[in-house]
Parts: structure tokens; sequence; C-alpha cells
DNA sequence: ATTAGCACTCTATATGTTTAAGTGCTAATC
DNA sequence: GATTAGCACTTAAACATATAGAGTGCTAAT
């Protein structure tokens, strides 16, 4: 019988030794190719190792005690667990390069259209399910701290009035709404002038341009404000809460799931359907891509019961993006199974990423 | 032994007689019910007709000849088939009424929040999916007769310009595009206001605009047109081809699909993945929208090996939206089993593009 | 420290049996 | 002549049982 000490010795809990690490990597990269559970005697023929499929057992005991590996049923060969693919994803996995054909397939489909930003985004959850052959994942940007390039009014009808908001990023927000006095077309033009003029000066946000807008009325003695009618202000002035959770219909784009559904873990009708509300319902993984887009690093949410359950069987791998100024992010995602080709998906997530920041 | 005129006349063919009418229907809405083939004893218990289930038997038997119904296998009982369903829903079916509770929903969930078009689309899309419990779709209109309203030129940065186009209807287009010569923001201003101009007299959709401006060109005497940079109006010219089959990946918003994979018939497997599969693609419900759309009225299309065999096995109700000028539409639909609760779906499809057609 | 050998466990598969549902047909009945 | 009771038949589904195969943990030998 060994003690406790001997086994953490042997086995190194916080960073297995050599033999551990290469016959979890065997097991992992076999579940891989398979989706089968991986046995000893597989191991034993495929590892670098000259060992026993004996021997192998007994190392993949110790990797299950320690909770990298488990078993379905007794006699099954062993299934990574979430903190088995974790270890994988920090410590044992070869990051495969970006092909160049996948790079240009990325360049052409992002920069051919000319599309606003909606467009693109679209465009981009669409290519990540492509490129990963999972489910592509978009944040739309939130704006509230985006500076503006330009704003205007339109009277569409009485007492109805479109604005349009132009940020200095390229996006637009459109927004009709109804106020309880007629206001002219000129008049509205007089005011998306001086609005405008403020802009240009400042570049300020939404916000701001509010703050400036207030002060200024404060010190008005030529009565040039007496056009600025509140009603419209306070009506833009909630434009920019892009995806608060009131809203959240608008700012989550998800590729086709088509390929995703083929993967082997889906032939089980549980599974198929918890992928299938778990995107439809968008919730938890806009709260997940807005963990990403906060934290602004890379991220690998792995989904286990243990630790975020909300996707538990499923992986989700983000990246944020960011406009030139540093200043206006989302995030995007790609979601697979916990099998998930990760040394594939990640260079690719990176990729994208990064290209995306340029061109928004 | 009978002959086949006997047969037909007993029968009628073209429109059943009461009696076979009204075991049909009495299969249909067992079917409904349970999901299960039903049976002749479940007929003769829970049908107005008294008759025995060996009688029932001798009907049903006729009704299967005609291809109203059909058998799984030899000892079960019978389930309706594409034709059983199409005659139901011509024929038998009595349509519910929508409740008051229902309209107001729609009423408040369509009106409550001011947002632009895309905006209501899809916020339609996931109230028809809400109020039907299967999927609701939503097809975006085709911008490209629409009447102008506004026309604005930004310039966002060297040789880089955004242009936004305001339909009559409230709809509005944002596409950034570069150009070979920088034009500085006064000069597109000017240029904007010019065209702005002839769309307040003439009322013109974006190719009316393009027809008048050169024309006028033509006639340009005093040199004014000059301004007129033909590179911006090739560049905005295609902007409306909202969902030609190149870009159809922003024309078709889809409610959620939760409550839909739940029915019974999406236990099976390979089901939910056709229906998945047959969602996320969306060229075949774009399709179908489409035929919705130039019709101009209500249309049910029930998926069978022989007919709409691209979403067979399930059914579609469409019905088209329009805008207040007649000319403007596209077309909103809900897909759900062939089992579908008809008479509750077909009065919400109503009203609902009637509603919409009211609001846009 | 490693491994051959073995008893053991569990799943998957195939096979046979039973049950229940529902049919079509025939002959008797209204 | 229309209806129906009765019955033999078909099939799927549920259940029980046997078998093969994969893979394990443990022990004793190397």
């Amino acid at each position: 019988m060994k003690t406790l000490e001997e086994k953490a010795e042997k086995f190194n809990y916080n960073d297995l030794n050599e033999r551990s690490r290469e016959i979890l990597l065997g097991i992992i990269e076999g579940y891989f190719g398979t989706a089968n559970p991986v046995g000893s005697k597989f191991i034993a023929e495929n590892s670098k190792l000259n060992l026993s499929p004996a021997s192998i057992r007994n190392i993949m005991a110790s990797l299950e005690e320690a909770g990298y590996i488990y078993q379905p049923h007794f006699s099954a060969g062993r299934i990574p667990t979430a903190k088995g693919y974790k270890f994988y994803v920090d410590s044992l996995m070869k990051t495969e390069q970006i092909t160049l054909k996948e790079k240009e397939d990325i360049e052409i489909r992002l920069t051919s259209a000319n599309r606003d930003l909606n467009g693109i985004l679209n465009q981009v959850s669409i290519l990540l399910s492509d490129l990963s052959h999972y489910a592509g994942v978009v944040l739309a940007p939130d704006m509230s701290e985006a500076n503006l390039l330009h704003i205007e009014f339109i009277r569409i009808k009485e007492k109805n009035i479109l604005a349009i908001i132009v940020f200095a990023n390229g996006v637009t927000e459109n927004k009709s709404f109804y106020i309880t006095k007629d206001i002219k077309q000129n008049e509205l033009t007089r005011y998306s002038n001086k609005l405008n003029e403020i802009i240009e000066k400042k570049h300020c946000s939404l916000d701001g341009l509010k703050e400036i807008i207030v002060e200024e009325i404060h010190n008005d003695k030529e009565n040039f404000y007496s056009i600025l009618n509140m009603e419209i202000f306070s009506s833009i002035g909630n434009v920019s809460g892009y995806w608060d959770y009131e809203h959240y219909d608008n700012c989550l784009y998800v590729g086709p799931e088509g390929d995703l559904i083929e993967e082997p873990e889906f032939s089980n009708n549980e599974q198929i359907k918890f992928l299938i509300k778990t995107i439809s319902d968008k919730k938890n993984i806009i709260k997940l891509l807005g963990h990403t887009k906060n934290s602004k690093t890379k991220q690998i949410f792995i989904g286990s019961e243990e630790e975020w359950s909300e996707i538990s069987g499923l992986s989700l791998i983000t990246a944020p993006y960011i406009s030139g100024t540093n200043m206006i992010m989302g995030s995007i995602g790609i979601i697979g199974p916990l099998r998930m080709n990760y040394s594939h998906v990640i260079p690719i997530i990176d990729f994208v990423s990064e290209f995306l920041s340029g061109i928004i």
C-alpha cells in the first residue's frame, strides 16, 4: 500500500510527470479520433512509451484518481474529463498553424462585401461555422462608449422621427420614435447640424454629447438652444444599450449548426436537444461571450457539471475583437463538443478576431 | 367484389361523403392528441357515428386506398398522409379564434419597442415561436422597388464613404464603400441635398432615382451635376439587392426552436437533424417564403416525399405582409411538424401578418 | 519496476418468447 | 344490402436469456 505522499510525488498532481502526460495525451487524442473510450491496449500500441497494457492501467488508475479521466462504466476504456481537456489545452496541446488557404478564405469573405457592421458580424458567424465545422457565434459590440461621427434626424410622418446615429467606427443605429409635438424637417435639420458641430469638435460618445448639451443649455445666453427638444434627446439617449439583457435578441449572431449536429456526441437525443435549446435561448451564450468581452483575453469554457454547467457537455472558445480606438468591442466564439479539435479551432479564433479588429 | 365505379361513388374521391369525412376527421384529431396511430376502436368510441369497429375498418380501408391515410405497418392504426392533412385544412378544419390575450400580447410586443425594421422583424420571428410553440420565420422585404425618403452620405475616412438610405416605410440601409478619389464632406452634403430634393419631389425608388439622374445629367446646362460622382451612384445602386440569393444570410429571421424540438416527432434523431439542417441552411425556407411573397396570399406547405420534399415531414404556414403603399412586402411563417395545430396557428399567422402590415 | 495471467464486470448483440394492438375476412344478423 | 360479431393473422414492442468481447484490477512471477 502506497502512502498519499508517494502517490503525489509519483504523479505530481499539479503538473503530471512525463509518463502520465504522455498517456493522458494518448487518451485524449485517441478519443478525438474515434469518440469511443480509450483502453490500455490502444495506448500500449500507439504511444512512444514501450509499456505493457498492465503498466498503462496502473497509470490510468492514478490519472482517474486525480480527476483527469473517467470510465463511463467498469469495463470500459477512459474518457477525458473537463479537467483533462483543460490540462490538454493548457499544457499538452501543440497548436496547429492556420493554413494559407484558410487565411485567404477569411480575408476574401470578410473584405469583399461592402456591408455595414451587422452584415459583417453575421458573415463572421457563418464563416466561423464553415471553417470549424462547429457553430460560430458573434456578440455585437456595446456602443455606449463609442465616439460619434454623425447624427441625423428625419421626419417620417407627423410626430414620428427617425434618428440615425453613426459611430466613428462605422456602426450605424437607426431608431424610430414618436414625440408629443410635431417638428418640421428643417427644424430637425438645424438641430442635427448643431449636434454634428459639437461632435466634430469634441469627438464625444452619446453620453458625452448629452453632458455637453446639458452644460451649454445652462449657459445659453443667445437662447439658441430653444430648438433643442429634450424629448428627442431622451429618446435617442438610450439607443446605445445595444445589448443589455432586455434587447439581447439583436446582439448575438449564430452561424449554421448543420455540421455540428453531425458530431457523434449528438446522436444522443438528449444532447442534441440541450445543444439546440442552449443555442436558441441565447442568454447563456451571451453571458459567456460577455465574460470574454470584459476580460479582454481569449477564453476557453469547458462545460461540465461543476463548472460552466450552463453549457455542460459543450466547449466554447472565445476571443474579443476591438475597434481601432481600443474602446469598442464584442467577442466571437465557436461552440462545439468537449471533444473539440482545439488545436485547429484556437488559431482560427485568434486569426479571425485579429482580422476582424483590423477591419471595423 | 365491387367494381371501381361503385367504390368511386361510395366514397366520392373528390369530396368524401359525410361518413368518410367524419372518420378522417376523427383520425386526424386523434392523431393530433396522441401522436400515435389511430385505430378503428378509438374512432368507434369517440365519434358521433354509432358504428362498430368492423364497419369503421371498412371505411378506413377505402380512405387508405384513396390516399388520405396510411398504416406504418400491418397491424397498426392509421396516420394521416400529406393529402389527408391538406383535405383537413381545406375542408374539415374549424378555425379557432385568436384569443384576446394573444391579440394583446402581439400588440404590446410589436409596438412597445421603438425599433427599426430589422429589429421588428426579428421580434416577429420570436413572437411567432412563442405563440405557436413551433418555429417562427420572417423573410425581410425586398427593397428594390421601395420609395425613398432620404439619402445621406458621410465621409468616414479618406476615400471611404458611408451611405445611409432611408426608405419611405422606415427601413434604413447602410453601406460603407471606397471610391478612387477623396471627396470632402461638404461636397458630399451638397450631393445628398440635391438627391433629397429630387426624392421629395418625385417619390421614386432607388432605380427610379437613378433614371432621373441619368436624364438630368443629359440636359445639364448649368453643369451643376459635375458634383454628381457616378462612382458613388453605382456603389449605392446595388444596395437594394436585399435578399437575392447571394446575400440570403441577412434576409431570414428565425425564432427560437426550443419548443418545437420537444414535439414527439423529434424524438427520432434523424428527424431532429433534418429539422435543424433545414432551418440552419435557410435556402429552402427562403424559397418557400418567396413563393408566398410572390403569390400574395396565405399558403400552407405540407412536406411529403412527393411535394415540397425539401421540408419533408414538416409543415410551413406562411402569409405575406405589405407596406402601406402595397408595394413592399416579405412574408412570415411558422414551421412545425405535419401534425401541427393548424386551427390554432393559422389565425395567429393571419393576425400577425395583418398587424405587421399595419405598422411598417 | 514491470508484466503475464486471470477472474471479474459490464455492454452490446443476438435470439427467442410473450403480449397487446389492430387488422382483414367471413359468416351471421338486423 | 348494410352492419357487425368472431376469429385467424400480422407486427411491434417489451421482456428474458444467452453469448461474445472489451477492458479492467489484482496477484504473483519476472
